[in-house]
DNA sequence: ATGGTATAATTGTCTGACAACATGATTGTG
DNA sequence: CACAATCATGTTGTCAGACAATTATACCAT
């Protein structure tokens, strides 16, 4: 493989670290790959075992490479940690966990809605009657709505996997299945009913109404992307 | 700040890096402190500065601490509070998360279950089988079978939501809940049963029965914690 | 060819030493 | 007393050499 230059100045190890790092990750090794031994590499950068180990130690500390006694340290993986599952989410996926979720959710935050959080709920439904007058149609206060509820149920577990969908909604440019959807003005002002609904129902303390009225606003979003 | 248990075997570099990491993130040390001089480090794991360098080398190159030549090693960050969200979660939201949940899941696998999966389905039984005659219970298995069903779902979406969940489960030592309910022979004799009665009907791709025994199992699990 | 053994190569750890740098105490001077 | 320069001390960064533990390889006898 290739020589690494000389270190020169300002903590060797980290000099040494970046150089064997951006080799591994940028390809110039494969996988089950076995480094120079440590004496090589002492010689291509011209410094002791110290920092040359240090560097390596923390190569494998990080999961990138393996390092065995008498063997020699070969590289693990070539690419950097990819929690990159978003691409694979499909926009029924999405929209098969809210409906399993989000009644359940309407359904807590109905019981469990304080007095503060009944004057954000309402602070969000002036919110929803004021967009419902322009002409440009955004998600922010639909996702601030269901958020909101996720938060208002008290189960930290909803509260992240609704941040989970909106994160996966956001990354794949869901605006535009939107735009054929939900966008239209027909749809908005349902959508906006629905909303409406929902909203009372919790403020009201109506868990079982607010059950359903999610559940039905759920089959709604789910009859309008399939047709 | 606390004191550190001397290492014992096995490359003494990782294991003073896990001590170590492990209390920099569980919040031993606040951003801006001061970790033990690398002298007293040694004094503490009882080992030499080699493999005390080695490890906090690589906690610097991960960003975990800054260490500047004659003044010492600073914490940088304690991981940020993202990952920081699990100890709110009460035992009662994860049930109930897993009740909503995992019938739906249930009945997508048994609908989308193939025959490398079944193959895969028919081992985990198996490995319930053999686990039923030890003594000591894990969850294991379990956790393995749940995550199964939720990849064979086809749902990125849910195969993350369960994740989460057991991550939030092992986080907060569920086991000693466990311990007063499911690990007693009783029930997880019945806890078997169960799985295996799921297991089967998803084998068979009797999607409406997956749904109803996983339904039925978490409302055991539900009344088995709450008694 | 095959299997066992000796040898070499490689990583893991120890010891001791010195250089580079930071901090606080000491001292000297106005 | 105030203040600045100097020094002592502690800390991290690096070097050199050595040995232990483990693995791979070469060699030899059968």
């Amino acid at each position: 493989m290739k020589s690494f230059s000389p270190v020169s100045s300002n903590k060797l190890y980290i000099q040494i670290y970046n150089q064997i790092h951006d080799a591994i990750i940028s390809g110039q090794y494969e996988v089950g790959d076995r480094l120079p031994s440590e004496k090589d590499l002492c010689a291509m950068f011209n410094v002791s075992r110290v920092p040359v180990r240090e560097a390596l130690s923390a190569l494998e500390l990080n999961g990138l490479v393996d390092s065995m006694q008498g063997a020699g340290v070969y590289v693990k993986r070539t690419t950097p940690e990819k929690d990159d599952w978003t691409h694979e989410v499909e926009p029924q996926d999405i929209i098969r966990a809210r409906m399993v979720l989000e009644p359940d959710i309407a359904r807590l935050a109905a019981e469990q809605i304080n007095e503060e959080q009944r004057a954000e709920l309402r602070d969000i439904i002036e919110r929803f009657k004021e967009e419902a007058d322009e002409d440009v149609y955004t998600t922010t206060v639909d996702k601030e709505f269901h958020l909101f509820l996720a938060k208002t149920s008290g189960n930290t577990l909803y509260v992240m996997m609704m941040e989970m969908v909106f994160k996966t909604m956001e990354q794949r440019m869901w605006e535009l299945i939107l735009s054929r959807t939900v966008a239209t003005k027909k749809y908005r002002e349902q959508n906006n009913r629905e909303h409406l609904h929902i909203a009372q129902a919790v403020l009201d303390g109506r868990a079982d109404d607010a059950y359903a009225f999610m559940k039905d606003h759920m089959e709604q979003l789910y009859e309008r992307y399939w047709s």
